[in-house]
Formats: C-alpha cells, sequence, structure tokens
DNA sequence: CACTATACCTGCATGC
DNA sequence: TGCATGCAGGTATAGT
C-alpha cells in the first residue's frame, strides 16, 4: 500500500485520534516484523501520552516523552483505530492500547513493516543518511541533477534511491516519469538541468494529488473495511500496460527495472 | 563507489 | 478442484 501519500494519509487519519491519548498497554502477537520488535515498545512507551504524529519519509513517528515510537508499513502494512475489543485477526500484530477504549492496530500480512523504537535525541540509524522529502524545499531539479552527475542507473531506479529523494516508490515513479515526458531506462547521469526541474515538479505534483485523493489505496482508518483511496482511478501508467496511453492513444508498455515493473508510453516519454 | 540481485513473507490471480 | 507459478505498493544487505 504505502508510497509516501499513503503514509501521509494514514498520518492525518490517526493524527486526531491518537494525540493526547495515554497508551495503557501493548499487545504483541509477533516477536518480529521486519526487525525485530524492541524491549522499549512494552516497556518503556506504556504510560505515556502520544503528542505529535510526524512523517519522515515513510516513516511513521508517534511522539512521546521518552521517545518515538517509529511505523513502517512496509508493503501491505495498515493502521486503524479500533474500539479496544475488536477481535485481532490472524495479521493483526501489535495494538497499542489507549485510554479511551480504543486501540491503534497495525496489520500486515507481509510483514515487511517494522515497529521500532527511537529514544529521545536520537536519530534511529534507519532514519539517517535518506534524502530530502519531495515537497520540502530541500528537493528540486538542482539537487536531482547535482546529484545524478555520473550516475548510469536508469532513471526509475536512481528516483528510488532514498538517499536520492524519500518516498517515491513504484506507482509514483512511473507517474512522475510520464508526466514528465522521460524514459524510465534512461540513464539519469544523462538527463539535463531543465528536464530534472521537470522531473522534481511532476513528483511534487502527482505526490501532493495523491494526498489530496487519499492515497492511491488507503482512506478511511476507522473503518475495518478500509475503503480505497481515490486515486487509482486517475493513474497514467501504472497498472496500465498494454492500455492506451491517456495523452497519446498508444499502447502503454512495461520492462522490469530492479525486479520492478516499469509501465510507460513508448512515445510520449525519452 | 555504483550498481544489481537476493531475501524477507503472505495472498492472490492465472494457467494447467 | 487442486496445484504450481509468478507477481505485488519496500528496502537492507550481500555480492559483482
Amino acid at each position: 500500500m504505502p508510497e509516501l501519500p499513503e503514509v501521509e494519509t494514514t498520518r492525518r487519519g490517526i493524527e486526531s485520534h491518537v494525540r493526547g491519548r495515554v497508551v495503557t498497554g501493548v499487545q504483541l502477537r509477533v516477536p518480529a516484523l521486519r526487525w525485530p520488535i524492541p524491549p522499549e515498545i512494552s516497556g518503556v512507551l506504556p504510560g505515556n501520552a502520544i503528542g505529535a504524529v510526524h512523517r519522515r519519509a515513510k516513516y511513521l513517528l508517534l511522539e512521546t516523552a521518552p521517545g518515538d515510537v517509529l511505523v513502517h508499513l512496509g508493503m501491505s502494512g495498515v493502521l486503524r483505530v479500533l474500539p479496544a475489543d475488536t477481535p485481532a485477526l490472524r495479521h493483526d500484530h501489535a495494538d497499542l492500547l489507549l485510554d479511551d477504549g480504543r486501540l491503534l492496530r497495525l496489520s500486515d500480512p507481509r510483514r515487511f513493516g517494522s515497529l521500532l523504537w527511537q529514544p529521545r535525541g536520537e536519530i534511529h540509524p534507519l532514519l539517517q543518511g535518506l534524502g530530502p522529502e519531495p515537497l520540502s524545499d530541500g528537493f528540486d531539479g538542482d539537487h536531482l541533477w547535482r546529484l545524478s552527475r555520473g550516475r548510469r542507473a536508469p532513471v526509475k531506479v536512481f528516483l528510488m534511491d532514498q538517499a536520492v529523494v524519500v518516498g517515491v516508490g513504484n506507482i509514483y515513479a512511473a507517474e512522475a516519469l510520464f508526466r514528465a515526458g522521460i524514459h524510465p531506462l534512461r540513464a539519469a547521469g544523462r538527463i539535463s538541468r531543465e528536464r530534472f526541474h521537470a522531473l522534481a515538479g511532476a513528483v511534487r505534483a502527482v505526490l501532493a494529488h495523491a494526498i489530496r485523493r487519499g492515497g492511491t489505496t488507503l482512506r478511511d482508518f476507522l473503518d475495518p473495511d478500509g475503503a480505497p483511496g481515490y486515486f487509482e482511478q486517475e493513474l497514467s501508467v501504472y497498472g496500465r500496460e498494454g492500455e492506451p496511453c491517456r495523452h497519446c492513444g498508444t499502447p502503454l508498455r512495461s520492462l522490469r527495472l530492479a525486479g520492478r515493473a516499469s509501465c510507460y508510453c513508448p512515445r510520449c516519454q525519452h
């Protein structure tokens, strides 16, 4: 599910429900997701109130006095606020019990997500070395252009490198490249500054638009059914191999880059 | 150093 | 119907 817009949609969805709530207990049903769940989650967190909910890259940070709870949704993770007596299903791995009779539940069938702890004043190693936020002032065409010099990797792989810019995953990389008219295979180091400006603008636009639409697959955090986001119907290329380009009508093609399906228009993207 | 392949895990669609 | 196969929105890490 989650690239930046889905994580941001999750952040906005849960913040008003968890902010100010005291964590009265923690229920873990697995010892580890992608990484072992650190002892502080059950040993230090309970008794503390949750403050702001931040997002850095695709991580959510639940602020408390002694430290931050880090949540990464991986490929299939979902966070929901539910009544405390909601039965746990097979993939409901962790609950933070709240003092209002509800709980914050992390479900993740594939378990590529993570639940981590960052002590106050420290920066977790996984948050170090990340590139700028794509919707911040630190991200623009010049940034992409500078980092890309001398790099021969395909621009789509470059764009999905979280050290270059965070939050851009397979869906939005494909969409941004289409908007910018850049072929996903083009070597990053051979793209002009002007075209990188167009690409940076496309990344911003597609992410901002997806957030306004509630992400591609996320929407409601209180409904256990989890209604879908509204961006899916607006995808230009992702998942549309063989279908006509919305701009020129040419059938879209797909290739594999770094193991990921990469859909593009052979006529509009060069 | 840049880059690629692999691994983690489950569920689902597809084809035989 | 059952079973094998391949694929899925992420990313650290081992290997070239």
